[in-house]
This record gives structure tokens, C-alpha cells and sequence, in this order.
RNA sequence: GCCCCCAUCGUCUAGCGGCCUAGGACAUUGGCCUUUCACGUCAAAGACACGAGUUCAAAUCUCGUUGGGGGCGCCA
């Protein structure tokens, strides 16, 4: 069999789409699975859209994400170039075999003179499809001639066979298209520049791209793209149509949805694991149903077959999950690492304190891990170790506990086993702990709850042993004394 | 307006004619675990859009209706 090869080609005109990302990575994934090669393509032949800034974006994104490329612009290849502004001499001298083989022509109509025709046809209630007929009357010598002396070219049209084309995808079947749903269209444009379904064809054709698994947006466009490989006597690639991404309200997923760009969720402390994960799901599933799984999996199982041609709506609430999910699983260290950003800009400690007490830092992470579904809410979980407060007596909650039988005195006790704890280690603090129980027998709930309310302003939070110990002595000490005595 | 795609719990999905009293995951509710919260764990609630066919048998096949999405550019 021949080697499989797909292409992710995005056109670098913002940021790399959630949508986008999905649908480079079932292209990795189904070369990978395969043991082909994944190609990037950049698509701008929209000289007004397209930015050298958005193609680096779009680049970062995707290796930040984990998903590379055996042939691309950063690492080149055979079938280079591999952007399309670079490959306008291939688009013309193929435009060209294509008017030798008289299935293409030239169009010398001014905008106005085409928007006229299509707004006549439109109003005798015809389809605005143009043909050879309407086009061609413009090619006259006089305007040629005009065109020669303002330095004009004239557009590429090409002539769309009025049949039926049947497009056989991989994930949705058959989709026939009626002869005469579109007309004749644009193959090289006035400036020079091929059309997408023109350059993407010719690419296609070119970089012996055997599967193209893209975005249902497309469907469409398949039939114009049918009738060019027919032209060119190529053969068609299977195609696979992937369903879009939508919002929560069932509109395509936009930025009014909120985040949508790989970048917002790195931005915002997301695992790129989490992101590939949560995304391959949406519309592909595990043969056994696993929810989480490992990349070399998803490539062990990854296949057409199982991908659903519905559409899918984003839900951020999975996302968070499974990004808690793998916050558990990951290193301390990462977690560490990924938190610094989120910790300086939360200033709850400086780069300097972060640096000197990193040991400590990991620690309280190693104890907050499985309660953080994104990296950002590091910042706040650590605060609770590390903030100073005002104390409230007499917040009634806490009376109820403070004053229950015990645990005042309880409190003072530990205050005393403190004083001479000299090792400070999560084990000594269990003991004393344990035994100001032993002896004032207090209640236990009242005494902990009051114990942890005095030490974190809080009701709520991690082991307070482990909370205890990493406050520290000093403080823990300073916090009971301005209550208790 | 024309063309195309899609339709199972709130959401992501399994299902490819009998194994379905429709399975799993997130979210929700309750129990257990725990000093609390979280994690974990157990359980509950929750769906085949509608209507005709085909068939001994339909969530699964066909047609129609409705709803949603996409396309109809010298954008990609």
C-alpha cells in the first residue's frame, strides 16, 4: 500500500482555533497510526489577511500542543515549498496546462461588469452562476488592449462540467452534487494569486496527499475541488470530513463563546495533554470508552471509522476536568514550574521568595494538587499558607466550635506541645495533635474546625497537618496565642 | 432563494436490525471515606426530535417534516 500522507494547512490569519487544533490533530494522528507523514501547509494566498506573526503563532501553538510535522516550512521537504505564496509560479504554469487542455479561460470583465451579471440573474430567479458565454463576451481585442496598457492581467476562470460529481467520504458516505450547483469560477486571480480551491488542489496534487481529513465547512468546496482533480486527470484523495465545533448555544464556537484559541487555554494553565485529550474525544471515542488516554494510545486506536459526523459543542466544564485530571497525575515539579508565572502575577510571593523557598512551594502544591482544575487558581490555594488576616471572634460559626466543651483548653495545650516542638515535622504535630485529644478530650470536629479557622481564616481546605506544617511554627504559634489567651 | 451536512441523557458519546429494560464520561443529587474541603468510591436521576414506511423484529434501513449547522466570493 501507498505511504499514507495528510496535511494540516491552515491559512495564518489569527490564532490557531480550538476547532483547528482538532483538526490537526486527527490529521497527526491518523498519519501517525498509519506510519505516514503529516504535512504543514501554509494556506495564504489572502495577501490581505495573512501575517508572518499569526504562521509563527499558529507554529508555537501546535508544538506546544505536542503535534509536529516530518514536512512543513520550519523543517522543509521534498515537496516544497510549503507555503503558498511561495508556489504562484506552480499555480500559473498548472492554470496554463489547464487553458491548453481548454477547461480553463480568461475573464477580462471589470468587478462592476460581473456584479451586474450577477444581480440580473439573481433577479430572473436564476442561480448566479456564471458561464463561459458570460464571461468571454468581455475578451474582446479593445480590452485586452486596455488591460495590456494598465498593466492588468485578466482572472483564470475555469470551466465547471455541468454533471454530477459523488463525493465519497471516509466519515459521511456518499454526498452526490447535482449537475449545475455551481458555475464556472475563479482559478488565478487578477493580482497573480490562485484561489483556495484552486492552489489547494494543485498542492494536494502535487504533495501526493493521499488522505485529507479537514473541517465539514468544506464539503462544499469538494465539488469545485473534484471537478480540478478531473481536469487534471489525478487521482481524488480519500477526504474526510470532520463535523465543526460549536458553542454552547449551538453557534459556531466564536470568540463571544470566550476562549477558543490554543493560546487562551496555555494563557490560563491548561496541560497541552488535557487540551489533546479533551479534543480528540470530541468526535472520536476510545474502542473501550477510556475517557483519558495517552497519546501512543490515541495513535495505537485512532481511525475514520470511529469518528461521528455530528457536530459537537465545546464544554469547557469536561475540559476543566480533565485538566485536573492530569494536574494529579503530572510531576510537582511541572506543576511548579507552569505555577511561577501565575504566582508572580498573583504577587501572593516575589521571584525572590518563589526562588528561595521552592522546596516549600512544592510541598504546599504536592498538597493542593487535587483540588486545582487549572494552574491559575494556584495563586489563591497557596495564599491560605501564606496570607496574613485579621482575626473575627466573633464570627458564629467559629463561636460554635470554639466554645464547644474542650477545646479551649485543647487549643491551649497544643499551644504548650508546640512551644516544645522542636522537630516541627508533619509526624510530631500528629502526635500533639493526638495527644491534646487524649487528655481535654474535646470534641474532635469543634476542636479541628476551630484549630484550622484560627491558622487559615478558613473552614475549608487541605489536610491540616500538612496545612500546620507548612505554615510553620512561628506562625502557627502567633495565630492560636491571639485567640486563645 | 438554491445546494450540502447533521440529529441518542443538559453536554461529549457507545450503538453499525434481534445481545437495548439504550451502555460509559462530564455536570447534577444522595451515600461512603475524611476533622473539613478536595480526591477516591458507590448509587440515583436523566436521551433514541416528530411522522410515515420496510421487516417476524428498528435507536439502527428508506422517505417526509421539524430543528440546527455549513456553503453559494478575484476569503480560506
Amino acid at each position: 500500500m501507498k505511504e499514507v500522507r495528510v496535511r494540516f494547512a491552515p491559512s495564518p490569519t489569527g490564532f490557531l482555533h480550538v476547532g483547528g487544533a482538532r483538526t490537526a490533530l486527527f490529521n497527526y494522528l491518523f498519519a501517525k497510526h498509519h506510519n505516514g507523514k503529516m504535512i504543514l501547509r501554509i494556506e495564504d494566498t489572502d495577501a490581505e489577511r495573512s501575517t508572518k506573526e499569526s504562521e509563527e503563532q499558529l507554529i508555537s501553538a501546535l508544538t506546544w500542543l505536542g503535534i509536529d510535522w516530518d514536512e512543513g516550512p520550519t523543517v522543509g521537504g521534498p515537496y516544497g515549498p510549503y507555503r503558498q505564496s511561495e508556489r504562484t509560479d506552480i499555480y500559473r504554469h498548472k492554470a496554463a496546462e489547464l487553458m491548453q487542455a481548454g477547461v480553463a479561460y480568461e475573464g477580462y470583465a471589470y468587478p462592476q461588469e460581473l456584479e451586474n451579471i450577477h444581480d440580473a440573474l439573481l433577479e430572473n430567479g436564476e442561480p448566479p452562476h456564471y458561464t463561459q458565454e458570460m464571461i468571454s463576451k468581455f475578451d474582446t481585442p479593445q480590452r485586452r488592449k486596455e488591460f495590456a496598457e494598465k498593466g492588468m492581467s485578466p482572472v483564470i476562470y475555469f470551466k465547471m462540467p455541468r454533471k454530477d460529481y459523488i463525493l465519497k467520504d471516509m466519515i459521511r458516505g456518499e454526498v452526490v452534487f447535482k449537475e449545475g450547483s455551481v458555475g464556472d469560477f475563479v482559478l488565478i486571480r487578477s493580482n497573480g494569486l490562485p484561489t483556495y480551491n484552486y492552489a489547494v488542489v494543485v498542492d494536494d496534487i502535487l504533495m501526493e496527499i493521499t488522505h485529507v481529513i479537514r473541517g465539514d465547512d468544506h464539503i462544499s468546496n469538494t465539488l469545485r475541488q473534484l471537478a480540478i482533480y478531473e481536469a487534471f486527470d489525478a487521482q481524488t484523495p480519500y477526504f474526510g470530513h470532520v463535523s465543526m465545533i460549536l458553542g454552547p448555544d449551538g453557534k459556531r464556537l466564536s470568540k463571544r463563546h470566550g476562549a477558543t484559541s490554543v493560546e487562551e487555554f496555555k494563557d490560563r494553565g491548561y496541560l497541552p495533554e488535557a487540551l489533546i485529550n479533551y479534543l480528540v474525544l470530541l468526535g472520536w471515542s476510545h474502542p473501550q470508552a477510556k475517557e483519558i488516554i495517552p497519546l501512543t494510545e490515541m495513535i495505537e486506536h485512532f481511525g475514520m471509522e470511529r469518528v461521528n459526523p455530528s457536530s459537537a459543542i465545546f464544554d469547557e466544564v469536561k475540559l476543566r476536568w480533565m485538566n485536573g485530571m492530569y494536574i494529579r497525575q503530572a510531576q510537582t515539579e511541572r506543576i511548579f514550574k507552569l505555577s511561577v508565572p501565575f504566582i508572580m502575577e498573583s504577587k501572593v510571593l516575589t521571584m525572590d521568595q518563589i526562588q528561595g523557598s521552592k522546596k516549600w512551594i512544592m510541598q504546599a502544591i504536592e498538597l493542593i494538587k487535587t483540588s486545582v482544575e487549572e494552574i491559575s487558581q494556584i495563586p489563591s490555594e497557596l495564599s491560605i499558607f501564606i496570607n496574613e488576616f485579621e482575626f473575627d471572634l466573633q464570627n458564629e460559626e467559629f463561636k460554635g466550635y470554639f466554645e464547644a466543651e474542650g477545646v479551649k483548653d485543647g487549643l491551649k495545650h497544643l499551644y504548650e506541645l508546640i512551644n516544645n516542638d522542636m522537630l516541627w515535622t508533619v509526624e510530631s504535630i500528629t502526635d500533639n495533635i493526638k495527644s491534646c485529644i487524649k487528655i481535654k478530650k474535646p470534641d474532635k470536629k469543634s476542636f479541628y474546625m476551630a484549630l484550622r479557622k484560627i491558622l487559615t481564616n478558613q473552614f475549608h481546605g487541605p489536610d491540616l497537618v500538612k496545612t500546620i506544617h507548612l505554615i510553620g511554627r512561628v506562625r502557627v504559634q502567633q495565630r492560636i496565642e491571639r485567640v486563645v489567651f
